[in-house]
DNA sequence: TCTACTGCCACGTTTGAACGGA
DNA sequence: ATCCGTTCAAACGTGGCAGTAG
C-alpha cells in the first residue's frame, strides 16, 4: 500500500483549513514509468524545489487567438469541456517527487456580463459564486517524471451551469468571467500535506479567461471552436469538399453555409447599422491588452466596462473568411436565426467575406489543430462541494481519514480571480474544500454511501478536507506563485490524511467532509486581496513568461 | 418582446471490443 | 498463446436551432 500525505496551510491572517490528502492505494492505472514504480523520494536525494518548476501553457497561440476575440466557454447542465482545452508542459519537477496537479476556475471579478453591440459589457453585479470545485488531474499523484515526460491536459475538465451537478463538473455562472487556475501540489509521503515541508505553486495564465455562456454570443469565437476543435468538424465547410459539391452543381463559388449567410446579414445588417454605431467595433483586435485585472489597479464598474468593451469586442475580421458550409439545409435561417446582437451590431464586415479567399489568419489557425494528446484517458475527479447545497458540518476528521469513499473537493468559498493590484497588496487565497462531489445531489446523503454512478468513479477514492491555495500578482500575461516548504505551518484541526485513493476502487460509498471553513474566510470581494503565499513568508513567486 | 436557457439533432471524433493473421 | 493491425459500432463531443421560461 502506498500512502501519500500531502496538506497546505493558508496564511495566518486567512481562514486556515489544513488539507490533507492521502492516497491509501494507487488506483488501478497504468504505470506512471520508469521511475514511478517506488517513486517515493529518498530522503538523501537533494530536494527539488518547487520555485524551479515552470509552467508553460499549450497551444499559446490558440489561446491568444480566443483571448484577443474574447473567450467563450459553453456551460450545459451536463458539463461541457473546454476548448481550447487547458494543457501545460511542466519542467523542473524533481523527477520522484511526487505531485498532485489540479485546475479550478475562479471568477475574475464580481460582474455580470452581456454581449451588447458586438462587445462584453458589464450587465451588473456577478451572481454568488457557485461552490467552488476543484478538478484534480487523474494522474494525481504522479511523480515528477511523470508529468515532466508529456503534456499535463485538462482537457477532460466539464463546466456546467448546474448548481446541484451530481458529476463533479465545475460550476459556473453563466455570462459571467473566469480564470482557470493551475495549481501543483507536493504530496510525497515523507512531505505530507499540511506537514510543514508542504509545498505548492499556482499558475494562471491570462489569456485562458474566458465567459461563460450557455450558447455562443461572438460569432468569431463560435468559427474559431469550429476550425479548431476536431469534433465541431460537422460544422467545417471542408473547403475541398464544398467546392467539390459546388462545382458538382456547376457553381463557381462554394456553398454558402448558415453561419455565411448570417454573416451576411449581419454584414448587410452593420451597414446600415454601422453608419449608426461607427467607432464600435476594432477590426483588428490583434494586439490587446489584457483583462482589467492585468492592470493592476482594482478597476470600477466603468472601467470594468471600458475593459471588456476594449478587451472582448468583438471583432468580425474582415479579413476572416467565414467558410463554414453547412450540411444541413437552412434557409430559413435567412428568415429567422440570427441572434440579435449579431444583427444589431455594427460590423466592419462586408459581403467581400464571403468569397474572399481564405486569409492567412484561417490559415495560421488551420496550421494548429487541435491534437489531442495520448494523455490520461481516466477521468479525473472532479472535487466538488456538497456543503454549500447541504450545510452539513465537517466530517470528522478520522473518519476522512479512514473512510474508503470517494470525495471530492470543493474550494469553500469561490474566490474571484483577484483584479491584481500593485505588487503588495494582498491577495485573498482561495480555499480549496475537498468534499464528495457525487454526495452534492441531495439524494446523497452526507456520510452515506451513494450509489451515484459516474465516470470519474474509477478514480480511486478521494478523501479531502481544504486547501488554501495562494495566486500573486501576474507580472506578465501569466503568473504564478508558490509556496514551497513552509515552516510552521498548521497542521490544523487535525485532518489527517484525505487524499484516499485505492486501487480498483469502482464507486466507492461517499462521505462528505464538509468542513466548509467559513471561519477567517474572507469575503471574495474583499478588495484586500492577499498575494502570496499563505503558507510562508519566505514564499516565492516566480511569473511564466 | 427580449434574453437566457434547454433539449434535441446531425455530424465527426474517439474509444475499445471483436476479429483475423502472423 | 501472444502480439499486432484492422474493422466496426457505440459512446462521446460539437454547434445549430427551435422551443420555452422568466
Amino acid at each position: 500500500m502506498l500512502q501519500e500525505k500531502a496538506s497546505a496551510v493558508t496564511d495566518e491572517c486567512m481562514s486556515r483549513v489544513q488539507t490533507s490528502v492521502e492516497t491509501d492505494h494507487l488506483p488501478d492505472r497504468p504505470p506512471l514509468g520508469p521511475s514511478s514504480a517506488s517513486a517515493l523520494p529518498s530522503s538523501n536525494e537533494p530536494e527539488q524545489k518547487i520555485e524551479s518548476i515552470k509552467v508553460v501553457l499549450h497551444e499559446r497561440e490558440l489561446w491568444k487567438k480566443f483571448h484577443e476575440a474574447g473567450t467563450e466557454m459553453i456551460i450545459t447542465k451536463a458539463g461541457r469541456r473546454m476548448f481550447p482545452s487547458y494543457k501545460v508542459k511542466v519542467t523542473g519537477m524533481n523527477p520522484k517527487t511526487k505531485y498532485i496537479l489540479l485546475s479550478d476556475i475562479v471568477p475574475a471579478d464580481d460582474h455580470r456580463y452581456k454581449f451588447c453591440d458586438n462587445k462584453w459589457m458589464v450587465a451588473g453585479k456577478a451572481e454568488p459564486a457557485m461552490p467552488g470545485r476543484l478538478y484534480v488531474h487523474p494522474d494525481s499523484p504522479a511523480t515528477g517524471a511523470h508529468w515532466m515526460r508529456q503534456l499535463v491536459s485538462f482537457q477532460k475538465l466539464k463546466l456546467t451551469n448546474n448548481h446541484l451537478d451530481p458529476f463533479g463538473h465545475i460550476i459556473l455562472n453563466s455570462m459571467h468571467k473566469y480564470q482557470p487556475r493551475l495549481h501543483i501540489v507536493k504530496a510525497d509521503e515523507n512531505n505530507a500535506f499540511g506537514s510543514k515541508n508542504t509545498a505548492y505553486c499556482t499558475h494562471v495564465f491570462h489569456e485562458t479567461a474566458f465567459i461563460s455562456v450557455t450558447s455562443y454570443q461572438n460569432h468569431k469565437i463560435t468559427q474559431l471552436k469550429i476550425e479548431n476543435n476536431p469534433f465541431a468538424k460537422g460544422f467545417r465547410g471542408s473547403e475541398e469538399g464544398d467546392l467539390r459539391v459546388s462545382r458538382l452543381q456547376g457553381k463557381e463559388f462554394p456553398v454558402i453555409s448558415k453561419n455565411m449567410v448570417r454573416q451576411r446579414l449581419i454584414s448587410s445588417h452593420s451597414h446600415l447599422a454601422g453608419k449608426l454605431g461607427a467607432g464600435v467595433l476594432t477590426g483588428h483586435p490583434q494586439v490587446l491588452s489584457s483583462y482589467q485585472y492585468d492592470t493592476g489597479v482594482p478597476m470600477s464598474n466603468a472601467d470594468a466596462q471600458d475593459s471588456i468593451a476594449n478587451h472582448f469586442t468583438q471583432s468580425r475580421d474582415p479579413g476572416l473568411l467565414y467558410h463554414c458550409f453547412k450540411h444541413r439545409d437552412n434557409a430559413r435561417h435567412l428568415e429567422l436565426g440570427c441572434k440579435r446582437p449579431y444583427l444589431d451590431s455594427p460590423s466592419v464586415g462586408s459581403e467581400e467575406h464571403y468569397f474572399r479567399p481564405t486569409p492567412s489568419y484561417e490559415s495560421s489557425l488551420l496550421s494548429r489543430p487541435y491534437c489531442s494528446e495520448a494523455i490520461a484517458s481516466r477521468e479525473a475527479c472532479m472535487y466538488g462541494s456538497m456543503d454549500a447545497e447541504s450545510g452539513s458540518g465537517a466530517g470528522d476528521s478520522d473518519d476522512l481519514a479512514n473512510s474508503p469513499s470517494v470525495n471530492c473537493n470543493m474550494w469553500a468559498t469561490m474566490q474571484p480571480y483577484p483584479r491584481y493590484s500593485v505588487e503588495g497588496v494582498p491577495y485573498q487565497p482561495f480555499t480549496a474544500h475537498f468534499t464528495n462531489a457525487a454526495a452534492v445531489t441531495p439524494m446523497v446523503p452526507h456520510h452515506t454511501p451513494s450509489m451515484v454512478s459516474r465516470p470519474q468513479a474509477d478514480l480511486g477514492v478521494y478523501n479531502s478536507s481544504s486547501v488554501q491555495l495562494p495566486i500573486i500578482p501576474p507580472s506578465s500575461s501569466s503568473s504564478s506563485s508558490c509556496s514551497p516548504a513552509v515552516p510552521g505551518s498548521r497542521e490544523r484541526s487535525g485532518h489527517p490524511s484525505l487524499y484516499h485513493k485505492k486501487p480498483g476502487s469502482p464507486l466507492r460509498p461517499h462521505r462528505d467532509f464538509s468542513a466548509y471553513p467559513t471561519q477567517g474566510t474572507i469575503s471574495i470581494r474583499d478588495p484586500s486581496y492577499q498575494y502570496q503565499v499563505g503558507l510562508s513568508s519566505a514564499g516565492t513567486h516566480w511569473t511564466e513568461s
